[in-house]
DNA sequence: TCAAAGGGTGACATCAGTGTGAGGGTCAAT
DNA sequence: ATTGACCCTCACACTGATGTCACCCTTTGA
């Protein structure tokens, strides 16, 4: 598919998928005219890419994280160095971080509303 | 306490305290000479904020959702109006999304760090 | 055949979160 | 009285993700 249909499938601007693709977070071949030509997955990984982006990760990690996120992954276990493991462990853990930020954060602001919603119920 | 404590005990950098600041998310009173003089609950107030920067919420949606935060909360309610309550429940149901996203990501990075593990025991 | 829609590159702009440095006060210890 | 540590403001710079615009090519349909 072309870069037009990618864009509206994943709802994102055409911009950005040519910036990921800078970045080397999606690939895509070349028709013989020159435009981006993508297979069918690239719609997901695009999804995924994105709402890692919107959880905070940079691009450079997220080009790190990908590799996990293959099937099938044995494919890709023979490029994985020792460097990669604690790379990789370490955004592991940074990421629990962020689950239990955001969770904290997530009950508070529940709470909140819970408690306003009573209160105009109240008066 | 004067900012150097604060930065020391929250290892974060002046510089961006007065940034903080300066975003409205947290307050300062002032020192006959001028320094900047903070309360104990700042402390966790900036772990609170650095936290929320770093799962990528903007200082503008985090200014909104410190009152949230404040214990005891009652005094806050007041100043509520339908409009940020709209707004909060927003924000609550992306962070939901996120969090969903970020546990998806985690555990396949943690699953994808298993493998490698097996693969190397194996060879 | 011409216009419109879609593609390509490149570059500059913006915004938020930071870094960093200049230039200048305050205060405590020597 | 001076030094050094700490504080102030102001301001310019950078990075990463994005918007936007300029300029040119290709394909398709009236």
């Amino acid at each position: 598919m072309r870069i037009g249909e990618l864009s509206t499938r994943t709802r994102t601007p055409v911009r950005l998928l040519r910036y990921y693709e800078e970045q080397g977070l999606i690939a895509s071949d070349r028709l013989p005219n020159g435009y981006r030509d993508y297979e069918e997955y690239v719609v997901d990984r695009v999804l995924q890419v994105r709402g890692l982006l919107d959880v905070g990760l940079p691009t450079r990690i997220i080009k790190q994280i990908l590799p996990c996120l293959n099937t099938p992954r044995t494919i890709h276990m023979p490029y994985v160095t020792p460097d990669m493991v604690a790379t990789l462990e370490h955004e592991r853990d940074r990421m629990a971080e962020k689950i239990e930020c955001l969770t904290k954060n997530h009950r508070a602001v529940t709470d909140y509303l819970d408690a306003v919603r009573r209160d105009i119920r109240a008066s």
